[in-house]
DNA sequence: CATGAATGAGCATTCATTCAT
DNA sequence: TATGAATGAATGCTCATTCAT
């Protein structure tokens, strides 16, 4: 190995060492209470190490975020390749964003960060990799439906505006979680979301 | 006019006059830039003077919030009222959200600011009044749907879960327009969203 | 009864009014939290209202100090007329001043404010009349001394000095409390308390 | 000197510039006048800087009072270790008291701060350092008297017990000060001071 | 590479008091 | 008498970022 290399391999450790630490954060205190010198402190690394290493916070928001969205793709990976239906595998992916966004709470709000706050302006490399991360999602969900159409399972046109209707669907009502209690008096926002899901496949029945 | 009409008037005009203020700042630079002493100085008031019309800062956002809200439904109301085919309204309905997303997109912001941060408390009541706020839409949804199958126009058991995953859908489906360019590489999103009315109208057909 | 009695009654009974209203604070949620405004909102008055009847914050506080006193001259005075022996008084108008400062430690804490506070400047009047609030209470145990003197009971050329002594000692000591679990670590506050009073009369005897 | 002792000691350099700030502030105007943000004023620092330095408020209070308790403990050190009788030690350790509240007041004011307030919460780390730093005087006094007890100058069963009643019976009548003018009639505050030192040392006799 | 000191604008909120009505 | 609108200074504290070393 080269000095080149393991430069390069100690810059990733140092990352990663920072990303540690900013998880932590994210995970014990929230997405609103992480700071870079918090992070810094976590890391027992100086403020200005962290700005060598990312250019800005939302440099690191990005990293966390792609973090997220991996481990929500692994999950929605494991469904695909389950010799399971194609119906099955729709309703397991729809389960499996709702508990998502239960069970990685902390995870599932970052993602939202970067999806519903009215921030303007990301620089276009980095607005690429944050969107492009859930893409994949996005193309098994098409990859499922195309296959079901060919399968004479389903029968959709467009299986990737479909796929984005899906997703879009469950996103949406997810948010609708906080209406528990209010507007939903006695709907349950799991029914709901269920019923949501399965009015969703039908229509590509 | 007694005295005490006239004190309540002004009392009114002044509270309009913080909230212009506001409002103001909420168009000009966006909900994240809004804090106490920019409305005072822009309604060019004492920041106490702020506080003794609104309790805090979240009543400021709530009132605007209340705004947004009833300028959508008074919208929504006139398509209700029209004398046009219960798809047709729906459609129109769909539409309406969509355009008030990009020409109140000030208004949309706050509102989605309510609906999507992962903010943590509300005093009971005034989570109650903004959640109801936009209750009223769903109801006229519901609405629709359930005269449509009256009608024997739709299908559908539940109007009511209907018309909240019909809204949890556009809702989702306009904060994937910030995918376009990336995500949607050849998707129009208005296209997508158009589509996905088309679909979820479909579904109770 | 005259018009001048009516009003002069009239005006006492807002003081009290307003005392009230500062009362309840006091014991609802402690001396620091007491404002001016929370005060008005308590007593259903305007905030200038209470400016009428009280040239200041200052004046209220003072009140509510002479009520505390009053409250702890009358179980002293109790003591006093009770038929016990002198040394058992001292010790009983002890034990109630310790006691005094657990159970109605509100009217402890705003006594305490005006004795312990550096506050330089009050106006001579006020000053006066809040020093001599407590100087009844004094008075009481040096009769008791003086008395016990006379009897045969006590040794003591001073009475006056003693009761001071007596006071303060019985002051400072209350201060420790908040030492417990630190400085005092094996000591039990109270026993250290009744350890002292007994001394103190020992001295006398 | 290496750089890291170096930056160490421009480090403690820095950390007395805002004490010395925070102490002109505390002698000029007194303890209910700190404010971080006159602090930064006076010591030329931003705000910012202050919070660098100390975690909050208190710990600059805490600071001041440690120096204040320093002061009060060297003073009281020497006396220890005179060559004069036990009895001597006790009344000029008292004598010392009533001077450091006289001429170094704002020390004595913001130890009262810590000791006479009603505040509510520490941490308790901070407590414990706040209160530890007083018991090293009233450790002195119980070895004064321990070991007046065992040259048979002195005869007491709990020396530490004493040296608290002792130190309660001075913080106390020091509060009383206050009183000269009103209650304290006819008689001289120093005086009585005198009075009840001699009276308690008397008791241990 | 790594550090960490320094910044100062910014934040939401409180408050005693005044004064025109 | 009584009101309550208006004030604006003041509070403790946070934070992303810079830059000299």
């Amino acid at each position: 190995m080269g000095v080149k290399e393991r430069k390069a391999l100690e810059k990733q450790i140092r990352r990663n060492q920072i990303l540690d630490a900013a998880r932590t954060l994210l995970f014990s205190t929230g997405i609103d209470s992480i700071s870079i010198s918090k992070i810094a402190e976590q890391a027992e690394l100086g403020v200005g190490t962290i700005y060598f290493y990312y250019k800005n916070k939302e440099q690191i928001f990005v990293a966390l975020q792609q973090e997220g969205v991996a481990i929500l793709y692994s999950t929605i990976l494991q469904i695909f390749k389950n010799k399971i239906g194609h119906q099955e595998k729709l309703t397991q992916i729809a389960l499996s964003y709702y508990r998502f966004s239960e069970e990685q709470k902390n995870y599932f709000d970052i993602i939202n960060y970067f999806l519903s706050s009215p921030i303007v302006f990301f620089e276009p490399n980095l607005k690429n990799r944050i969107d492009m991360s859930g893409r994949k999602i996005l193309l098994i969900i098409r990859d499922i439906v195309a296959d079901g159409v060919l399968q004479g399972v389903f029968n959709e046109k467009d299986p990737g505006k479909f796929s984005i209707m899906f997703w879009g669907t469950l996103h949406g009502l997810i948010h609708f979680k906080k209406l528990e209690g209010t507007v939903l008096e006695n709907e349950s926002h799991k029914e709901l979301y269920d019923y949501s899901v399965q009015k969703l496949i039908h229509t590509i029945k």
